[in-house]
DNA sequence: CATAATTATATTGTGCGCAATAGGATTTTG
DNA sequence: CAAAATCCTATTGCGCACAATATAATTATG
């Protein structure tokens, strides 16, 4: 076997480390937020607008680097279910504002209270380490970002 | 602002980092990708196939963590591509049996000269970083996958 | 001020990812 | 050996993710 051979092989590959522990976070997140109706993708937009309340479609696309055709149905559902409402803008009515409920207010004791601790007994490491990895993650990605530029 | 007021910021969270960069690496495979005419699952699918040609469904399954509600449909568009063929076991007729065409093993070559390369150079850090970091992630999912298990 | 260019969101189409279900093929068991 | 249980793949339905396109509002330009 030529020595070039390895670098193929699955186990061998960053990208699908990540890729997999990806799909193992949403697994882990599932049955958690089950209790709020929520999905993992939908979990982290009502993250942005608990850090604030009131953002715009573009505003919450630029922090999670979706564009308006994820959010805009992912909205409505939320919508839907009763964690926000969407109107347009008074000044600029392009801009469609999404706001939460009490309801949506509401889900972030939940959050707090059972889906953080949850996960972090899952995770089980420290927050030393935690914090590490975390940043190495995000090292890796900005150094995606730059190569393929996107948004 | 309380104590643990901080742990549900997006910035904080492991769980979103990964899922960011697992996006990421999607965007930095498309072009690399699209001159084999691609994407990113399907090219891991090939990468458990070069490994070893003939694996029926549910090997490939196990290998990548995925079900055949999204491996039967990947496999007929990478047949209909020319990758691969799927034929039934001779003896145990519910087993299909995936292998790789010509084209299907030419294209290794290309993943090997150009889409490792490029890659590699994306990431950007030494191989020794490159493989703490992985060994950590792969940590991580089997953390997550031993807490909710599946499959 | 009218037209062009830009901006923000929505829509359409394709491909995952997964739960739930269905359909045969094989194995187990009574 | 026949009935039940199990196994493997395929299908259906829903929710992302993203490219491409459309539409309406705003801003820039001649």
């Amino acid at each position: 076997m030529k020595p070039q051979d390895n670098v193929l092989k699955l186990e061998q590959q960053l990208c699908f480390a990540v890729y997999s522990a990806a799909h193992a976070f949403n697994r882990a997140y599932k049955p958690l937020l089950d209790s709020l109706g929520l999905t993992y993708p939908q979990y982290i937009v009502m993250m942005v607008l608990w850090e604030r309340n009131g953002q715009t479609v573009k505003e919450i696309g630029a922090k999670l680097d979706l564009d308006s055709g994820t959010l805009s149905p992912l909205l409505k559902r939320l919508e839907k279910l009763g964690m926000i409402t969407r109107t347009r803008d008074e000044n600029d009515e392009r801009q469609v504002v999404v706001s939460l409920t009490e309801q949506g207010k509401a889900a972030r004791r939940q959050a707090l209270d059972k889906i953080v601790p949850a996960i972090g007994n899952l995770v089980g490491c420290g927050v030393d380490d935690l914090d590490e990895m975390r940043n190495r993650v995000i090292k890796l990605k900005t150094a995606l970002d730059t190569a393929v530029p996107h948004g």
